[in-house]
DNA sequence: ACTGAAATTTCTTTCAC
DNA sequence: GTGAAAGAAATTTCAGT
């Protein structure tokens, strides 16, 4: 576990809000100079604790406004290697998070519509060793924006709710 | 529904992969000047479609190890605000899906041990309606990085699995 | 609609302290 | 950690296609 301080920390939840923020912009909010924010920003990055930057894009706008998870079961020999490799083969799966117990694994599905859901979810069905699903169809979802409770403490929650 | 061209979808996806990249370097790669890419991103974001950057961050690497995602069910009369408002309201949980069906919400939560793990979900046990709760513990995941299969078509999956 | 280019401003990067 | 200077990129604008 790395070690990090409580500006690394307020750069942190800059970086969630916004990972376009200058350096200038960061700088004068945690109260250092420009060089050292990078510094801090490089730093964050070389131990693997910022792993990149990503647009956030709202799918719905373009028609892929359909969410769910769907729980899936396999059979008992199967491999996990093998439950990720057929999972992420449909290009609707946005995510899949293997579980201990039961469900085997969680999926996140994003889709056209209904129909499309239950394309999906009947090829989920055909491949490899599945011998089960169930799917949550999601009405609503509310995302923490900020970082995380970084410090086990509650850092402010800024968030929306959709539909 | 908002009107997206091909070369707007490649760019979606490289913002998705690197959301600093420069508009040179998206230029070259979808064959436009990069005055023609700006217009594109700017378009984007006024349509909503990009609705802002941020960074990604290995939480398991400050020591926020353990994932999970909990269903809960609440009592009957419970209204959806009054749901998102109870889940939201630990630090700890990092997305609230509420969900047509049973169960009525799927949380993602963050914690840093069993032991934390065991206390928020105790929480959420106490608070308001919940009826009950059952919690899947993620042992592995897998996200899909570039953008989603944008037009339908499968787009490359780049992504990584951990632990 | 896009190109190419110029002018301006802002951000990034580096280095001496 | 700071401050400053140099380099790179973003932004804005516009005549031309």
């Amino acid at each position: 576990m790395v070690e990090i301080d409580d500006i690394d920390h307020r750069v942190l939840e800059l970086l969630r809000e916004d990972g376009r923020r200058t350096f200038s912009e960061m700088a004068e909010r945690v109260g250092l100079s420009v060089a050292a924010v990078k510094r801090r920003v490089d730093r964050l990055r070389e131990l693997g604790v910022i792993t990149g930057f990503t647009a956030r894009i709202d799918y719905a706008k373009l028609g892929w406004g359909i969410e769910a998870f769907t729980e899936l079961r396999y059979a008992g020999s199967t491999p996990v290697s093998e439950i990720v490799r057929t999972a992420t083969g449909a290009p609707e799966v946005q995510a899949v998070f293997t579980i201990a117990g039961d469900p085997d694994a969680l999926i996140h599905i994003r889709v056209r519509d209904l129909d499309h859901l239950q394309q999906v979810i009947d090829g989920l069905r055909r491949t490899g060793n599945v011998t089960g699903t169930k799917t949550l169809l999601v009405m609503g979802s509310w995302t923490r924006e900020a970082g995380v409770a970084l410090r086990g403490r509650s850092a402010e929650a800024r968030g929306r709710t959709r539909r």
